[in-house]
DNA sequence: CGCTTTTGACCTGCGC
DNA sequence: GCGCAGGTCAAAAGCG
């Protein structure tokens, strides 16, 4: 009875969400014809030539379509074409002055000269794309597979337990091919994907016998869905059904060893209830955890009726100001745009946990030497009661996966969420050209205390903090400018004029310089860039993140010009009401804590704490959440 | 009225 | 087996 309503709640919320879903299916669409415009060579020149060619000439079209064909068709078929030119162009069968003709085609032949220069040139640009994409691609891979050497025998490894690897750890990692999900997304995911783990590739990997589990969940979840007018016995069953996937798709292996999700957890200062991190969340439960008097509230993504995202928030006990949020699943369902930065960021972490598992044979049992850098953290707070993680136990993170990343040095979470949201310089300009904060960049305007480790790919943040957390810094500024540039390009929001009117490619090209600059951050800056192409590659369409990124960096950068204006300008809610978070944070904090009413006193006093403050203060209006 | 949040009960895993 | 703690559920309350 009880599930049954919930599970109708939740149907009544996919509803709510299906406009989300056919904006996003919109998206999606678009970004086919994008990725496939730049995706494989000859539908890209293709397409190209086809917009380019006047509607009257074909020959142009075929030209563009197979330049190498008609390379070598061209000469001895020169004459054959250029009748049918002629033919089409001059229409009027009957009586042509033979000089005309001539005319006619002295000019096509000029006309197909073009045409085959375009050829050229859209030839060599799709060249080059491929090639700087395979290069990317090779390089990431290597870093990777370099990583994993490096981490085995360092013993640096940032990953704990991944289903996934204890399922075929021999198989690479780079692809694997994921189960279709609802949303007529296909879930393409490979360990560098958006989610923060790979539950539903165990799952799917399982294939034959938990096949049953998964493959229902694209169907059923549709048809459950679409019929309105079910008896209520037969959405009782759908709903268990749903009810049971979602519960199948939380703890996601039942054969594999059950070894938590890998979690990342955030810590930044923000002084709202949650992070504005973009997504939809619903609190379903709120709980006092043992050594933070702070409760700790559960979120469930809502975005989609059965995305298994959850994530866990909790003022840090130590300062008030910081706010803990630990991630964990994987979103089953094309991201909101205004969440995809996240998203991104968190992937790009978790993507370190993967590739770090990748080399850790064992479960959870590697979670000591996996949670190094947070480990550290821990011995240093956790023996104190007082100290809090996510994972609040020693033992509860042994069996979960868990990376810090550690935004503290941003200020606020206007400014987080700023950072999270768009790129555009919330902070002080001088410092946006080498530190604007971007999707990738985890580095605030105080990032000048931010550096990088070299060993061991495990990026530290050398703060006065007494840990060391996972920190997606930052990035040369070669990347930070190209970014940058595709940025101004895109997005007119942006306010920063463009510096460089450089081509996608170029931008492209920029960061694959950048990336090969550094070695040092290769593989984290490789991951998070993967994590995001491939993101938008899935949320696009059907094709797989890595597999695609290099021909996708096209369509890329069409696409986030698509989304950056949105997020630039639209600061999505975290919950449907981020305002409330505060004030209701403070009730709650009272109430919870009226024992020890100091805890408020940790709130940042000098900010505007009222309740509409957070959201309506900060410059963008989350007005519309892109939803 | 529909959706979200609250909140106590319940479930589960773990250590003793 | 028991108790504890983390996590989840879902009825009830709250909110717009
Ligand atoms: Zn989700």
């Amino acid at each position: 009875m009880r599930l049954l309503k919930y599970q109708y709640l939740r149907k009544k919320k996919k509803k709510k969400n299906s406009k989300v879903g056919e904006v996003e299916e919109a998206v999606s669409v678009r970004m086919e014809v994008v990725s496939g415009r730049s995706g494989d060579g000859g539908g890209a020149v293709k397409e190209e030539g086809r917009s380019e060619s006047g509607a009257d000439d074909h020959d142009h079209e075929h030209g563009g379509g197979k330049e190498e064909n008609i390379a070598i068709m061209k000469l001895p078929t020169l004459t054959t074409m250029e009748r049918s030119i002629v033919g089409t162009a001059t229409i009027a069968p009957s009586s042509i002055p033979s000089n005309q003709v001539d005319h006619e085609l002295e000019s096509a032949r000029a006309e197909m000269g073009e045409v085959r220069e375009e050829n050229q040139r859209l030839k060599m640009y799709l060249d080059r794309i491929t090639k700087e994409y395979q290069t990317l691609q090779v390089r990431f891979q290597n870093m990777k597979h370099q990583r994993d050497i490096v981490e085995e025998s360092e013993l640096v490894s940032l990953s704990l337990g991944r289903y996934q690897n204890y399922q075929k750890k021999d198989e690479p990692i780079i692809t694997k091919p994921i189960i279709t999900r609802p949303w007529k997304y296909e879930e393409n995911k490979q360990d560098l994907s958006l989610g923060l783990d790979c539950k539903f590739e165990s799952s799917s990997k399982s294939g034959g016998s938990t096949s049953n589990e998964p493959l229902p969940n694209s169907s059923p979840i549709n048809s459950s869905e679409e019929p309105k007018g079910e008896s209520g016995e037969t959405r009782s069953q759908s709903d268990k059904a749903l009810k049971t996937l979602r519960n199948s798709a939380d703890d996601g292996h039942e054969n594999s060893t059950p070894p938590k999700k890998a979690r990342v957890c955030v810590r930044a200062r923000c002084d709202t209830l949650t992070l504005n991190d973009g997504c939809q969340w619903r609190k379903y439960g709120q709980k006092v955890a043992k050594g933070n008097p702070c409760p700790r509230a559960y979120y469930r993504c809502t975005v989609a009726p059965l995305c298994p995202v959850r994530k866990q928030v909790q003022r840090c006990v130590h300062d008030m100001s910081i706010l803990i949020t630990t991630y964990e699943g994987t979103h089953n369902h094309p991201l909101p745009i205004s969440a995809t930065a996240m998203a991104s960021t968190t992937s790009a972490a978790a993507s370190m946990l993967l590739s770090g598992s990748s080399s850790s044979q064992s479960g959870p049992a590697s979670a000591t030497a996996d949670l190094h850098g947070l480990n550290y953290y821990l011995s240093d707070s956790s023996k104190s009661k007082q100290f809090y993680l996510p994972n609040s136990s020693l033992s509860s993170s042994l069996s979960c996966p868990t990376i810090t990343l550690d935004l503290t040095s941003i200020p606020s979470s206007q400014y987080l969420n700023r950072f999270l949201t768009s790129s555009s310089d919330y902070m002080n300009p001088p410092r946006f050209s080498s530190s604007n904060s971007n999707t990738l960049n985890f580095s605030s305007s105080e990032s000048n205390t931010i550096s990088w480790t070299n060993n061991t790919n495990f990026l530290s943040y050398g703060t006065t903090q007494p840990y060391k957390a996972i920190n997606l810094g930052r990035q040369p500024p070669l990347m930070e400018n190209s970014y940058q540039s595709y940025m101004q390009k895109s997005n007119p929001i942006i306010s920063t004029p463009p510096q460089h009117n450089s081509l996608p490619a170029d931008t492209i090209a920029a960061a694959t310089k950048a990336i090969t600059a550094d070695p040092n951050f290769q593989s984290a800056l490789a991951a998070a860039l993967t994590s995001i192409i491939g993101q938008a590659g899935t949320q696009g369409n059907q094709t797989t993140g890595v597999a695609n990124a290099g021909g996708e960096n096209l369509s890329q950068k069409m696409k986030w010009g698509d989304l950056f204006p949105t997020i630039s300008s639209a600061l999505p809610s975290s919950s449907s009401k981020v305002n409330g978070c505060a004030s209701s944070f403070l009730k709650k904090t009272q109430a919870t804590n009226a024992v020890q009413p100091g805890n408020l006193m940790f709130l940042p006093p000098s900010l505007p704490f009222s309740t509409t403050k957070s959201t309506s203060a900060s410059p963008r209006d989350n007005g519309d959440n892109t939803n």
